[in-house]
DNA sequence: CACGATTGCAAGTACCTGCTTGCATGATCC
DNA sequence: GGATCATGCAAGCAGGTACTTGCAATCGTG
């Protein structure tokens, strides 16, 4: 590997654990095994590393997708928010950090979450289909219910081992649970 | 107001916007009109006077509660959601930074959301008791309910400054939408 | 009025921060 | 074999960090 690429993977972990102040050139040197000097003459500054670090690791992240076709709701949406939950655990440091960060760095505002919008469009696509098919009921706004569904899995993936108490429940469970009621509010069990 | 009291405020307010190494005894003293070797005689370090302000700003939040008898589920809700989305977009800027500091100071994860179980618990004890007299269908987990319903508040009100692409609908709308969808899940409708 | 507590001020300590400079070393390429 | 390039090393810079010390001014209370 690289130089450049060692350089960009330890910094997004150490921003992940530290935060923009708490990750220091001498630390991304020591952790990549280089000298601070490759640093700067690498990147020009602490600043555009960070940036590129963080750039870099969001897009490798790939979106999870829902079947083209909807078949059996139940099984597919709950592969589906196990697969992006678990996703979301991974990230969960560098995910927190970045809504922390927010505040000093607004420019990483949206580079750090671009793979969001595609997946909510993806979902609302997979719910219009089944409902055209009849696999839901006619009432209730499938934005709504992505939204919900969506906002639910990703707050507990990336609280589940900040606040124990507060999800006492394993993540598989917790996940088929919200699919769960969501199929109920979009009236899977009446129409099927 | 106490010196004291002033520096606690400004401190949770540093905190907010600047993180742990962001806030320094310097800025705080400054903020706080005071000399900054007052800082370290009240509190003895920087990072007892930190500990100290979370724990009481966390402290003065208090808890949204439900009415002891139900009566008109959508409304009730409806009115408890906006009021829990408002507190939290209020404090957004605490919630955020808690949530990445905790990385690296795991001791304020308790303190932070300590709050919270105990909203939890009232919303099913409010959801159980609307049950029993026949407001809600017989099916659908209350617990899952509740936190798939508090989840998606709590995330749009921490997040919706921060990616509005992802939350283009006003945050009535949202929680009125959440709520919809929750009482669907449960069968209000049904029942009614 | 005197005493004690609170605070401000100036200075200083030891260490960390991002970043730079000058020079040596090794590999690579023509 | 000589030139180029990436990298390491040692040292240093200016500024920031938490925190301390000593001393003077203030103020409420006895």
């Amino acid at each position: 590997m690289s130089t450049r690429d060692a350089l960009l993977e330890v910094t997004a972990r150490l921003f992940a654990d530290h935060g923009w102040r708490g990750t220091t050139t001498r630390r991304i040197a020591e952790a990549a095994g280089v000298n601070e000097v490759t640093v700067f003459r690498t990147f020009g500054s602490k600043d555009a590393l960070l940036m590129e670090s963080i750039r870099v690791q969001s897009a490798a992240a790939m979106p999870d997708v829902l079947p083209a076709e909807p078949g059996d709701l139940r099984s597919e949406l709950t592969a589906w928010g196990m697969a992006h939950h678990a996703r979301l655990h991974e990230r969960r440091s560098m995910i927190r950090t970045c809504l922390a960060e927010f505040e000093e760095h607004p420019e990483l505002g949206p580079v750090a979450c671009e793979g969001a919008e595609v997946t909510i469009a993806d979902s609302i696509r997979y719910l219009g289909e089944a409902r055209r098919r009849g696999l839901l009921g006619p009432e209730g706004s499938l934005e709504a219910a992505t939204v919900m569904l969506m906002n639910a899995i990703f707050l507990d993936a990336i609280t589940r081992d900040v606040v124990p108490g507060c999800a006492p429940v394993p993540a598989e469970d917790a996940v088929a649970g919200f699919v769960d009621l969501t199929l109920r509010a979009l009236g899977a069990g009446v129409a099927a």
